[in-house]
DNA sequence: TATTGACCTGAAACGCGTTTCAGAAATTAA
DNA sequence: TTAATTTCTGAAACGCGTTTCAGGTCAATA
């Protein structure tokens, strides 16, 4: 059953009851309420992906993450999501585990009209590579695109990092551990990190108090075992996440080893019940802000301000 | 630049070069040859939309969930999300906010064809809506879909509901509190805790001690501020998530007020910290079942069994 | 009354791959 | 060498809506 069958039953024809299907005028009341009968009485539904075709649009925004077990990560698919609904887009999840190949497999989608936007989370392609494929089609990624014109949304993340460590060292931190999700050459992030980290201490990270692919609350405590094991031990822990820190501080507990100080990331619950000083990324407005990108068709960038949140360390009552 | 220009351009058909390019058999090395060349002279690549629509399949699955700030719904979306990325499926996320009307909608492009097969991690439409749909695509639910003939991956909860109750009761807790995300008349979850209490206690929960509504930290906490003001002093608090009783029992804390026992879901890192007894529904299996059961072409169920975890109450070290 | 303009309508083309089917060419079997 | 296969190939149809454009009707303006 298709518009064409419509179309006889009803004794119009396709284009007639393509424009009563669509609401457009130039439609008379007889040949309107004869086409909506049929379809009435046929239950019939027009098919999407004809549609789609025709339109050369499919309302669906491809996003792409690494994986979905870090909080900004789906806070900012919540983000896009809650900002997609009321717009009548949809979003695809398009995991790529840090995979590059993976990544110019989605960008192809998108050149293939799969989607009408991409959003990277987090990108193992070039910017380069988003610039280039921007031609296709609208592109929006969630990091500082330096002079890379491209649409951005993204967190002004120095300025908490730099606050963070410098509070580090107020609290006389010397052995600073830092957990990543990925090394210092592979993302931008890390590298605002390490530059933080090098404008307060006046040095580069010490390598053995550095660990990359940490995501989760495991991570955290795995790394902090392999601390011990390398018989190194850190004053402070600056984790990618509160979850992160607080695996860090189970594996000290339950060894009986005092606990370093911790600085965690995105505003946790487990930091909020460990009184745990944290940058909020603000990964919700992230979100909003890289739908909009992704539906205009303008190309800028915004950025929002992270918070270094310190808590009252007195008011722990856990 | 579509395949009718690739194929003037190489000198052969579109239907040769659409076997080229889906390596398809019957195609003579030269015609091969010829075909890529221009292929990868004009870097043409196929149109995705106009394949699904000849396909009849777009290898994306719709997963409807109420939303994403519980961590049964996320815990679910990334069972399925492992289990299609290695099968080329896609996820597309519906959010439904329990409204069955946008569910119907989902269903409608169901019909469509915008989906392969779609998944419902809750629904707010009935059974027999689900089940009529089925004629047009595969449909999964995540919930026990009791006599109805539809596909289903969910978690057996009345065990482990009785096992904690029955270790509530062994507490001499009488005011039990129960904190759910929907009322007993609109979700087969809900009822259930409702069963296994009447089942226990031998009377129905207290509607004074009963919260619908509940998903977050904020709304545990809520809960506990509401029955304070009602001077309503619950024993236990059993909470549809262990963020949710963490909640509760910051109001409690706040308040320089004593602390009910509190049962958590989800097994969360809060419940973990707290030492919370606790219901892991194992979701992320739950998910890669829905995933088998939507691209399968038969119609079964499959049930998972869910844990009541009692910690080590004296292993506190918070 | 002659124009003008708004309103209707449908055939055909378009968006773009895939598949079918018939016919031709090249092999292999007999 | 002939018959029977197997391999290639492309025109056309198909999947299904949307849009364009020409042609027609009818009421309103001049």
């Amino acid at each position: 059953m298709n518009i064409h069958d419509i179309a006889k039953l009803s004794g119009y024809s396709a284009a007639t009851v393509s424009r009563v299907i669509n609401n457009r005028e130039y439609v008379s009341k007889n040949a309107k309420s004869a086409v909506q009968k049929v379809i009435k009485e046929y239950d019939y539904v027009p098919n999407d992906v004809a549609r789609d075709l025709s339109n050369g649009k499919t309302h669906n925004i491809g996003v792409v993450m690494p994986h979905t077990r870090h909080p900004y990560y789906t806070g900012i698919i919540n983000g896009i999501m809650d900002a997609a609904f009321p717009a009548g887009y949809r979003i695809v999840l398009l995991p790529s585990m840090y995979n590059a190949k993976i990544e110019m497999n989605y960008l192809n989608r998108l050149r293939r009209k799969a989607y009408d936007a991409i959003i990277f989370t987090s990108h193992g392609v070039t910017l380069d590579d988003l610039v280039e494929y921007q031609k296709y089609s609208s592109i929006v990624c969630c990091h500082d695109p330096g002079d890379y014109n491209i649409s951005a949304a993204y967190t002004e993340r120095i300025d908490s990092y730099l606050k963070a460590f410098s509070w580090a060292k107020s609290q006389n931190a010397h052995n600073v551990a830092i957990l990543l999700s990925r090394g210092f050459e592979l993302s931008a992030t890390s590298q605002l990190t390490r530059k933080a980290f090098i404008k307060t201490f006046d040095n580069e990270p010490n390598d053995s108090l550095l660990r990359t692919g940490i995501v989760t609350y495991d991570d955290g405590y795995n790394s902090a075992q392999s601390f011990s094991q390398n018989s190194v031990t850190p004053d402070l822990i600056f984790a990618n996440s509160d979850d992160v820190a607080t695996g860090a501080r189970q594996f000290y507990l339950d060894h009986n080893l005092p606990v370093p100080i911790l600085i965690g990331q995105e505003n946790q619950l487990s930091g909020q019940l460990l009184n745990l000083p944290t940058i909020d990324h603000n990964f919700h407005e992230i979100g909003r802000l890289a739908f909009e990108l992704a539906i205009s068709n303008e190309t800028k960038q915004f950025s929002v301000e992270s918070k270094f949140i310190l808590r009252d360390q007195n008011k722990s009552e856990l």
